[in-house]
DNA sequence: GCGACAG
DNA sequence: ATCTTGTCGC
């Protein structure tokens, strides 16, 4: 398999899509073997012209975090839909040189598979790390489906034009649903399953998701203002 | 053509 | 994403 790096940013808008449509052709939708020992979770945190991107290591079982590196810079590239990871890939890579921990999955905040061409961030970066991703947005994108039960666990999968792109998930009782999906390297069953056993009491997020967002609050105060 | 649209 | 005002609960 060719490899990517961060020497691919900049890449012009016009090769943009293509780079997509290289991508999703090596698409692996494989079950997840075993349990993951330590996870990273990846935010991005914005201040004017820079930002601040942190990534976040922790123990799967126990959920104590054992490392948190960050890159801030410049950040050129626009907020497009369905463009997000030309934006934040390159923040997220320079970081991830950083890491001293070598993570066995890796979750986002934002969508994997669930997108219009399947090539979320989450799927989008797993080329770059070579590691198995997970997307989880706390808001919709995309797809239809049924209707989601209000209970813990309850879930429906996410179809768009005929393929099964995601899940919305109940992680809370009566509590706002988020999407999982998934990145690359994995089953969407896998996603699901990993993604509420990151689930604690005090948010609808898993909590990987939950402390990289508050951590890049945090350094963003720290560092950007 | 029009509206919708992860972060 | 970020900003902002108001409200609820521990």
């Amino acid at each position: 398999m060719k490899h990517y790096s961060i020497h691919t940013f900049p890449i012009k808008s016009e090769y943009k899509s293509k780079l997509q449509e290289e991508l999703r052709s090596q698409i692996k939708e494989v079950s997840y073997e075993g349990l993951p020992r330590v996870i990273c979770g990846i935010d991005l945190a914005y201040h004017e012209d820079k930002a601040v991107a942190v990534l976040l290591i922790m123990d799967h079982q126990t959920k104590v975090i054992k490392e948190v590196v960050h890159h801030v810079d410049i950040v050129e590239e626009p907020y497009v839909p369905g463009m997000l990871a030309f934006r934040e890939l390159p923040l997220i890579l320079r970081a991830w040189e950083k890491l001293s921990i070598e993570p066995d999955v890796v979750f986002f905040d934002g969508n994997g598979m669930l997108h219009p061409i399947r090539m979320g961030i989450a799927t989008h970066a797993s080329f770059f790390l070579q590691k198995p991703t997970i997307g989880v947005a706390k808001t919709y994108l995309l797809g239809t489906h049924g209707e989601l039960g209000n209970d813990q666990g309850d879930y429906q999968y996410i179809y768009d034009k005929g393929e099964c792109i995601g899940a919305v998930v109940r992680t809370q009782t009566e509590v706002k649903p988020v999407y999982v999906s998934v990145g690359n390297q994995m089953t969407l069953d896998d996603a699901i399953r990993l993604s509420m056993e990151q689930v604690g009491k005090e948010s609808r997020l898993p909590e990987i998701v939950r402390q990289a967002d508050i951590w890049t609050r945090k350094l963003r105060r720290e560092l950007l203002e």
